[in-house]
RNA sequence: GCGGGUGUAGCUCAAUGGUAGAGCUCCAGCCUUCCAAGCUGGCCAUGAGGGUUCGAUUCCCUUCACCCGCUCCA
């Protein structure tokens, strides 16, 4: 199955995941808002790696840093100067390139063309204000690129007020800026967006051992979420591709509308990042091993994921469109049960009173464990379809029989197919298929 | 940012230099009651700004956004 990139959006927009940024001004690209549905999905995402990543370890950490740092952090970084590209671009082609990556700086490597560039033109990818009402060079500080710069400066606190051995990681979920040159597919490529990192450290002479464990960890996660193996690939980075900390990159990529590109990206940053920390503060950010009795730089292994396309992709994954019995087609998106806006919803077969006040009863109390939407408008199959449509796993059909016997239809999104449960065994019957 | 294309209700599409229509969706009421039924009514649009004109959704300019390509990346 696949969906065009227009038809997601439209579902998306139509059924409040994703709002246009700013739309009533005409919309900004560089960013978008989450609906209801979008802030629970997007949150099931999030959740689901804090899980994997730090809930079920006993080796990893959590962290929430400042979006604002110093200066000198990307300085260290080497941020200040890799995302500040001078360009050029030819008039002839109109294909752009890096000043200092030309070989000839008069001709254009695209066309072939000599004296057709343009003047280099700076492009700065990170986003600069000013700390304090007053704008000078003085209190210039970037907000973060992404979130791994604040695990790396926070390593000693971490590693010394938790008394953590080697091999422990530190993990961080949060907004990170980048002034991208152009955003676009939808939410996949934004300025603003939402990232989930993990740092590794451990012994250099283990790095390689950790760095395919997680390569293997990380693709086995969208695996268990249900998304589709035949969509999601592992693609080794070429040796000109890799950034400048980097030893080895693999980049989990899924197979979008648009073809293959990434969601995750699984680096071994070496000793790059606590190095040059250590040498730009003055702090030593060595590792002591008490047994060796020796002071050494750890080696990181990064699994850095975008949270905002990672739910994109599942958003992706899970539509289906199918055709019924009847000749009608439905659209379902077969989100995973932890994905999944709403695990429940509650439908009272009827409007009328006798059985919208039970059944808003059992959606209240239903609701304090699984999110849960009650819909009492129009027809039972017209709610059904609604909640195939936002990828709802069950809708609880509470009907004229249910006052009598105290049963109620269990409907399942995939199959279509319906349970009678009794109320006392509901949450039971629930807590299988959900939880 | 550059080149090319496109902007009419939430969606799909009409129409027009002179009061912008429809279907679906959504909402309310009636009826019905297990897979998008029916009837009645209702809400909602020419992306924004400027210009030409007696009058602009229509013509012109600018801008914003979207799509394709280049580029960038989680």
């Amino acid at each position: 199955m696949t969906v065009s990139l227009d038809t997601i959006a439209t579902l998306a927009q139509h059924r409040g995941f994703v709002f246009q940024s700013s739309q009533i001004y005409g919309g900004t690209r560089s960013a978008y808002d989450y609906g209801p549905l979008g802030v629970l999905m997007l949150r099931n995402v999030k959740d689901a790696w804090w899980r994997s990543m730090v809930q079920h370890r006993d080796d990893v950490v959590g962290l929430d840093s400042a979006i604002i740092q110093a200066r000198q952090v990307w300085q260290a970084s080497g941020h200040e100067a890799v995302f500040t590209d001078p360009l050029v671009e030819c008039t002839n082609c109109n294909q752009r390139w890096r000043v200092d990556k030309l070989e000839d700086p008069e001709q254009c490597p695209g066309c072939g063309k000599r004296g057709t560039f343009t003047e280099p033109k700076m492009f700065n990818l990170m986003f600069r204000t000013h700390t304090g009402p007053i704008q000078s060079d003085d209190n210039l500080v970037y907000l973060r690129p992404e979130t791994a710069q604040g695990i790396f400066i926070n390593f000693d606190n971490v590693r010394r007020t938790n008394r953590l051995k080697l091999p422990f990681g530190i993990a961080q979920v949060g907004k990170s800026f980048r002034n991208e040159i152009t955003p676009g597919q939808f939410v996949f490529r934004t300025r603003e967006f939402e990232q989930m990192e993990m740092e590794y450290f451990c012994r250099p002479d283990e790095s390689e051992h950790w760095f395919q464990y997680w390569v293997e960890a990380r693709h086995r996660w969208y695996l268990e979420l249900g998304m589709n193996p035949d969509r999601l690939r592992i693609r080794p980075h070429e040796s000109d591709e890799l950034s400048h900390y980097s030893a080895g990159t693999v980049d989990v990529e899924y197979d979008f509308p648009w073809g293959w590109d990434e969601l995750e990206g699984i680096a071994n940053r070496t000793d790059f990042d606590l190095r040059q920390h250590s040498e730009h503060s003055g702090q030593d950010l060595r590792y002591f091993d008490q047994e060796a009795n020796e002071h050494f730089y750890p080696h990181v292994i990064e699994p850095a994921a975008g949270a905002t396309r990672t739910m994109f992709a599942f958003l992706i994954d899970a539509y289906a469109e199918e055709t019924l019995p009847n000749g009608e087609t439905r659209t379902v998106l077969r989100l995973h049960p932890r994905l999944a806006p709403y695990q429940l919803a509650v439908l009272p077969l009827s409007k009328k009173p006798e059985l919208v006040e039970p059944a808003t009863k059992l959606a209240d109390d239903l609701r304090r464990r699984w999110m849960l939407e009650l819909d009492v408008t129009q027809s039972i199959g017209k709610r059904y379809r609604r909640q195939d449509e936002i990828g709802t796993p069950y809708c609880i059909t509470y009907d004229f029989d249910t006052l009598e016997d105290q049963a109620v239809t269990v409907r399942d999104r995939d199959a279509m197919t319906q349970d009678r449960v009794s109320l006392d065994q509901l949450t039971g019957y629930l807590a299988q298929r959900l939880d």
